[in-house]
DNA sequence: CCATCTATGTAGTCAATGGCAACATTTTGC
DNA sequence: GCAAAATGTTGCCATTGACTACATAGATGG
C-alpha cells in the first residue's frame, strides 16, 4: 500500500482557500467565485470548505477584512516613504489608496459593500477603521506643525479619506473620462490641502 | 366560458419586472435578485423574462442606467430649488447626491459596478456622465462669478462628485463612526470650496 | 380581409450552486 | 489511552440561470 497521496486532512484548507479566493475574486468579479469551484481547486470535497467558513457570506466577509488589513499596510508603506512634510505624507497617502485600490477593484468593492453579516460586519469596520486611523495621525501632525489649520480631526480625515475613495471608485469604473488618474488625484489633493491650510 | 383572466401577453413585463426589480433589490440586495422570483411576481413563466433581458446581467445593466437617469432628476431638482448662488448650489448639489445615495445604496453600488456587459456599459458610463455634466455647469458658473478659481472646471467637477460619492459610500458602510452625515458633507463641502476660491 | 411575420409568453430540461444531514477520519486534550 | 472536537466526505435537495422547442397574440402588408 503506497501512502496516502492525499492526507485526509488538508493541513491549511482555510488559508488556502481565502488565497484562491482573492485570485479569482479579481480575475472573475464577486460573481465568479463558488465554493464547490474553490473547493476543486483545493483538491477537497465539496462541503469542506463549509468547515472554515459558515456560508458563502463568511468567505466573503473574511476576503474584506484581510483587504482593509492590506490596505492599512499598504498606506503605512507609502507614508513611511514619503517625504517627512505632512504635505507629501497626506499626497502619499492619496496616490497609495487609488494605486491599492485600482489593484484589487473587485476586493475594494466587496470592503465597502455594506452586506456583511451581522456578526461580521463589526470586524470589516473595526478594519476599515485602522486605515483611516492612519489619515487622522497625518492630520493631527500636520495641524501641530501649523500646516493646516484646526478643526476636528478626525472629521477632516474622513472626508479626506472619502474623496480618496471616491476618485479610486470613479476611476475603477472608467469614468474618469480620460483624465488621468494621477492627475486627478493631485488635483483633489492640492484643492483639498488648501482648503486646510486656509481654515 | 369567463373572460381569460390573465390575457396571453401581459403588456408591460419590462417596466414591471424593471420596478419589482428595484424595489427587491434595495430590500435584498443584488444577491436577492432572481430572474425567476420576478417572473413568479409578475405571474409569468420563469422563461418569459428574457425576451426583455438577454440575461441577469442586462436586466442589472437597465437598472444601473435608470439609476443615474433618476439621480441626474434628482440632482436638477436640487439645484434648482437652491439658492441661485454658486456656493449654495454647491452644497444643494453635495447634500442631493448623499441624500440620493442612502435612500438607493443596492442600487448606488450597481451603478458604480464596474461589471457591466460590454455593450451595456457605454451606456451606463454615459447616464453617468450626465450626472456628472451637471456638476461641471455648476462650477462653470461658479467661475464665470468669480467665485472661485480658474483651472479645468471638468476636472474640478470630477474631484467634487467624486468626493461625494466617496463620502456617500462611507455613510451606506457606516464607518462614519458615529459622525451625523450632514456635518461630513458640510465639512467636504466648505473645506473644498475653500480650497478651489483660493485657487 | 386575411396570410404571414414578429414579438411575446410557455413548458421542459440541464448543469451548477449553496446549504444541509449523516457519516468517516484525524487530532487534541484530559 | 480515550473521549471529544476538528476536519473532511458523500449524498441529497431546492433554486437558479440559461437554453431549446413550441404556443399565441399582434402587427404588417398584399
Amino acid at each position: 500500500m503506497p501512502v496516502a497521496e492525499q492526507p485526509y486532512h488538508h493541513g491549511s484548507l482555510r488559508r488556502v482557500l481565502l488565497a484562491r479566493a482573492e485570485s479569482t475574486l479579481e480575475k472573475d468579479g464577486v460573481d465568479g467565485l463558488s465554493l464547490r469551484q474553490l473547493a476543486r481547486e483545493a483538491g477537497v470535497s465539496h462541503a469542506a470548505p463549509s468547515k472554515h467558513f459558515r456560508d458563502r457570506q463568511a468567505l466573503l466577509d473574511a476576503l474584506a477584512e484581510s483587504g482593509f488589513l492590506r490596505l492599512t499596510a499598504a498606506l503605512e508603506r507609502a507614508v513611511e516613504e514619503a517625504e517627512p512634510h505632512a504635505r507629501a505624507r497626506f499626497a502619499a497617502l492619496a496616490g497609495a489608496y487609488v494605486s491599492f485600490a485600482l489593484a484589487h477593484r473587485e476586493l475594494l468593492a466587496l470592503m465597502y459593500g455594506n452586506k456583511h453579516a451581522p456578526g461580521a460586519a463589526s470586524r470589516v469596520v473595526e478594519a476599515g477603521h485602522a486605515s483611516m486611523d492612519l489619515t487622522v495621525r497625518i492630520v493631527t501632525e500636520a495641524q501641530a506643525a501649523g500646516d493646516i489649520g484646526p478643526g476636528d480631526a478626525s472629521r477632516i480625515a474622513l472626508v479626506a479619506f472619502a474623496t480618496f475613495h471616491g476618485i479610486a471608485t470613479l476611476a475603477a469604473g472608467g469614468m474618469l473620462d480620460g483624465a488621468p488618474v494621477d492627475e486627478v488625484v493631485t488635483t483633489a489633493s492640492d484643492t483639498f490641502w488648501r482648503g486646510l491650510a486656509q481654515a
